[in-house]
DNA sequence: GTCTATAAAGTGATAGAC
DNA sequence: GTCTATCACTTTATAGAC
């Protein structure tokens, strides 16, 4: 935990190697070795920044919770703002449902278009969860659920809450999917990789299916 | 490969314990020794009936193919033909809808409820794909998906290729996010379990998605 | 802070008796 | 078909020189 500039630099390399390869092998399968000869310091160095594997496996999220956070509490803040504001102006079709696909198509352009190394994490962790799951879903997962479920609430007040939950499951599926099952969608679509034409296919859809999936009946 | 009762005894024991074990720790993780232990026999013996550790992986996975492909192909039959099948009777919405829905409600029971270790198996096999993975796909995947594919470009004909292909994937995502994603889902539902009731309520909301999807504009 | 060297504890695989 | 015993190898972790 030490900043003196050289130090402080070997700890970045190990947390920028140590992401990919745990993201690539898994935890058990990485090998502090391997991670070490990537980041090109010496093995040992883990020991005295880390402590131990565990440490270096839970830094790398702690890094990433910290990183996502900074894109995400924007959105956050606009839908608290709708939900505790003044009174809303015009029909909850409008007051609301703006907020909604701005979440959405944030978590769309963070999820399909982030480096794969921190989507293989998330799904990992999700796979057996450590430790690490736990600063996962206090720092994001939770508090993105909870923003989703407050907007679906107001837009179908006379859905009861398992249906809205349930709803909210559904359309975060549609942007999971991306990371969770990347490679079969990848065939199915016949895509190389997701570029900007794609993401914008991607985003157009899940915002069609969005509205249709909250303002059905 | 022997069907002295004795060694097939031994084999299905060990296929057992290896499916819950790789599927719990992952393939590089998962311990001999511990699979053995857990089937109640001598590690020496996963190399009599398997070679090696990969023989044994290939297998696990070989024997859950064949078992839902077991369960998918009567719905895969159906589908072929209303395809193929003589002159529809009646609009393409009532033709194509009720096979479609019934592939989704067979896709929705298989993966909600279906032991919790082929889903594991089937998460990891996409984060790092092995030979497994096209047992995976060319047995379940790849069918599936040229089915489902199928029926929405009749049901939707003015729908370009790319866009059917997408919503394909998203009709499945609703399914997939169960395995995919269970932990999260099942905190924002929080459900203990999938049982009856809940089976029920996931059945019939993803129905309803899928007809909104499919049919919105 | 960084390095070398090595300890301590696994791992998968197999030879050979039964 | 099954078991015991063991080999060859890799892993994490750390002690101690610089």
């Amino acid at each position: 935990m030490k900043t003196s500039p050289r130090g402080e630099t070997t700890r970045e390399a190990l947390l920028e190697a140590a992401t990919v390869v745990f993201a690539r092998e898994g935890f058990p399968a990485a090998n502090l070795r391997g991670i070490a000869e990537r980041a090109g310091v010496n093995p040992a160095l883990i020991g005295y920044h880390f402590q131990n594997k565990e440490g270096l496996y839970l830094a790398v999220f702690t890094q990433w919770v910290a990183n996502m956070r900074a894109c995400l509490e924007p959105a956050w803040a606009v839908i608290a703002q709708a939900l505790d504001g003044p009174e809303p102006q015009g029909p909850p079709e409008t007051v609301y449902l703006e907020p909604l696909l701005a979440l959405v198509d944030g978590m769309v352009a963070h999820i399909v278009m982030e480096h794969p190394a921190w989507g293989e994490l998330m799904v990992r962790e999700q796979q057996s969860p450590s430790a690490a799951f736990d600063i996962l879903f206090e720092g994001i997962i939770g508090p993105n659920q909870r923003a989703l479920v407050a907007l679906l609430q107001r837009l179908r007040p006379g859905f009861e809450g398992e249906k809205v939950r349930l709803i909210a499951g559904m359309i975060v599926s549609q942007v999971l999917v991306f990371r969770n099952a990347r490679l079969p969608l990848m065939r199915l679509m016949d895509w190389a990789k997701v570029g900007p034409r794609e993401l914008d296919a991607v985003r157009a859809l899940i915002r069609r299916n969005t509205q249709l999936l909250v303002l059905g009946d």
